[in-house]
RNA sequence: CGCGGGGUGGAGCAGUUGGCAGCUCGUCGGGCUCAUAACCCGAAGGUCGCAGGUUCGAGUCCUGCCCCCGCAA
């Protein structure tokens, strides 16, 4: 078999599958990145691996089109090839060599949540469940038919962080359970309802905190995009970036303001903590990161810094 | 040589055109209160990252070094 995957989604899987005996022909993973401070180029997650275990690593700069990579692939003759977030889309050419096809685990019940950031819209759309699937990939962006699902539900305070760690895990298990069945022949796949919804990438700007929607909504923002890459609103021109909030009904504060405008600063104490209005309900900052300086709870920082009260943020 | 910010009492930060080192919180002592993470009074605690330089005088200006952090998913 074979393995393509980048980040360390791709490594619990590719770890499961190797731990399960399968004999893993080579691993596939985007180019090594410069990351952190200098630019260093670090290896991705599931290369090193392959490299301590003295599997092969393929990184193909582009793989349509790519002669010599499909060659490759056709050389190494790999019964099944199993795709795990390595955020590209194999060609017909590609997928059609392994006599078992193509099985790829993504992090959503399907059809809900097709695309590149399931787990992070499932939490901003406030599921209250989600999943791993693993399907029999086709040409299309995660429409491939259905084998195995496995349901995980979506805590209070799960971010994006927690629940990754948590389908990572999952989605390793029902990996292998997949292989194993598909190997025995005992499995099926079914084809995917119509009802799908789509998951695309989140950009910079949808991270940005609207006051004019719920108290509610903002703090499954808040969690959907931590820790990366982190919502975010202006105070007086400046950029704030805010990993924790909660919410809060008008009756719980005093002073609160019911007709104060959204994004109105209703309270602002080092003791008590910072409190926005919005649409509906307050919002309680916890947790904030003011430009250039780390992460800081937000009563720790109003001992140091004073955001006025009774101006409007956003 | 990727871009940028910063090192000031225990914590988080101010510090203006170089001129007595400040603020909020915490800590300690005392007082008040039925009571308090409340309130009042008082106290302790700083080689202003390191090393040079300019100056009558440097936290503040210049040079070199060390360390920390943010962004580049």
């Amino acid at each position: 078999m074979f393995l393509c995957g980048t980040p360390d989604f791709a490594l619990e899987t590719l770890k499961a599958i190797f731990e399960a005996g399968h004999n893993i022909l080579a691993v596939v993973s985007q180019a090594d990145k410069k990351v952190g401070r200098g630019m260093k180029v670090q290896m991705t997650p599931t290369k090193e691996f392959a490299v301590e275990k003295g599997i092969k690593v393929l990184q193909p700069e582009k793989i349509r089109k790519n002669e010599e990579f499909i060659a490759e692939i056709r050389n190494l003759n790999p019964d099944i090839i199993v795709v795990v977030a390595y955020g590209k889309i194999l060609p017909k050419e590609i997928l059609e060599i392994p006599r078992l096809g193509c099985m790829n685990v993504h992090g959503s019940l399907l059809p809900k949540y097709r695309g590149a950031a399931p787990i992070q819209w499932a939490i901003i759309n406030g599921e209250d469940k989600t999943g791993i699937t693993t399907m029999k990939m086709d040409e299309g962006m995660d429409t491939g038919d259905m084998y195995l699902t496995k349901e995980v539900v979506i805590e209070k305070d799960d971010t994006y962080g927690t629940l990754y760690e948590k389908l990572k895990l999952e989605g390793a298990k029902l990996a292998v359970e997949t292989l194993e069945k598909i190997n025995d022949g005992t499995i099926e796949s079914t084809k995917q309802p119509d009802d799908f919804t789509i998951a695309p990438m989140i950009f910079k700007e949808d991270c940005k905190i609207d006051f004019n929607k719920s108290a509610k909504e903002i703090t499954n923002l808040v969690r959907g995009v931590n820790p990366a890459p982190g919502a975010w609103f202006n105070i007086e021109d400046q950029i704030f970036k805010v990993w924790k909030t909660d919410y809060v009904q008008f009756d719980d504060l005093e002073m609160a303001n019911e007709d104060a405008v959204p994004g109105t600063i209703l309270v602002s104490d080092s003791k008590k903590g910072l409190y926005i209005s919005t649409k509906d309900g307050i919002l309680s900052i916890l947790e904030i990161q003011a430009p250039n300086m780390k992460k800081m709870e937000i009563k720790e920082y109003l001992r140091g810094h004073s955001i006025k009260e009774k101006i409007v943020v956003g």
